[in-house]
DNA sequence: CTTATTACCGACCGGTCGGTAGGTAATTAG
DNA sequence: CTAATTACCTACCGACCGGTCGGTAATAAG
């Protein structure tokens, strides 16, 4: 049963939530004020508290509102059958670069942390929802490695940080530096991306 | 000539730039008011701005302040005669494990990101004034060990990334789940440095 | 001792904040 | 056809925002 009327909600929520994603990664969380946040949806404040208790709760259905899409890209890959370990890491790889950089969710630690003190929770769903998904399915990835004999044993949370760590920093500085005119000049994501999975690839060796 | 005014001002404006690097560090630029600034300076918000033209002055002052510090640690470094380059690097690497995670300028990344479409110049200047002068000094390190045969040529770019990637990360995620009762076992910096600089010093040879 | 300057303050400004009360047109249920 | 519900609106609230005003006590200069 889909009447007019619910479709029309869940249009309006998913407008709502697309355009203040937006305006959040933008602005950061304080400086989005819900009237600006009310004109980028089209419509009224007063209609945004119909759908949304308050900006906070706003806030959790931005956060929240790419998980899956994000983490199915990883188990896409991961569920694979056809691929060799080492190619199902590439793969894995490439679409975490893809994910942590050009999609909302990905862009959004720095916002996270602008926010955590007055609203852990959230942080805490942002570990647990999503960071610590995306780790286990590397993990994942490089256990299989293991046991067919191709990958070499490593520490976890060493390889967690050397995976991760080049990401999550390029993706900031894209964020710092998004204003300036030769962003791909000094951060040029596949060239970085090419030679992080080959140092990825050689520890595992 | 340091007369009792002069002494008073410049012991104000230190303490506002301390207060205020520390509530932008905990509820982020536009989340900090500028009575609450005033209210942690002990002054009135009147006498906050005889001291900075605004809060926009106000926050470059609280980002420039740093910077001459936490680049010192690295200069002493790579002037020290005595250390070979390998030894330099691990120094290097120790230190910018320091900065970036414990010092108020290096925790700044999020809030350059918060601001950068609205200040770009805060931003220009932070990654001109801060960010390349530290690569500059890990770089020339680098290329001591080349000249001297014990490092292996490496990509520049690859190796800034893969250097700095991980540190800056951590900085990110420790401010990120800052709330969390088990931070150290999840972001573990002696553990995760150690690793790291194994890994890097490993790329080198 | 007089005068100017300095570092600071209380009181206030127009504007915006997150949030709400009450109403209305359109859809749906009975 | 009627009554209820839904999705949305206009108009407004007190609190707080960044910033400014006209002072004032303490210091420094002459």
């Amino acid at each position: 049963m889909l009447s007019a009327e619910e479709k029309s909600k869940a249009d309006s929520r998913e407008r709502i939530i697309t355009a203040t994603t937006d305006l959040f990664l933008e602005k950061g969380f304080a400086g989005t004020s819900m009237s600006t946040i009310a004109k980028a949806s089209d419509m009224t404040k007063a209609s945004l508290y119909y759908h949304f208790s308050g900006k906070e709760d706003l806030f959790i259905a931005c956060v929240t509102h790419g998980y899956a899409a994000a983490l199915d890209a990883l188990t896409v890959i991961t569920a694979n059958a056809s691929l060799t370990a080492e190619q199902k890491l590439r793969a894995a790889i490439d679409a975490l670069y893809e994910t942590t950089i050009t999609s909302p969710v990905g862009r959004m630690s720095p916002l996270i942390a602008e926010v955590s003190r007055a609203f852990p929770k959230v942080a805490r769903s942002f570990h647990t929802e999503y960071i610590e998904p995306q780790r286990a399915a590397l993990w994942q990835i490089v256990e299989e490695g293991v046991a067919q004999g191709v990958f070499a044993r490593v520490d976890q949370n060493q390889f967690f940080h050397l995976a991760f760590g080049p990401i999550v920093t390029l993706s900031l500085s894209r964020e710092m530096f998004a204003t300036f005119d030769d962003l791909d000049t000094h951060f040029p994501v596949d060239d970085l991306r090419h030679g992080h999975t080959e140092v990825l690839i050689g520890m595992l060796r």
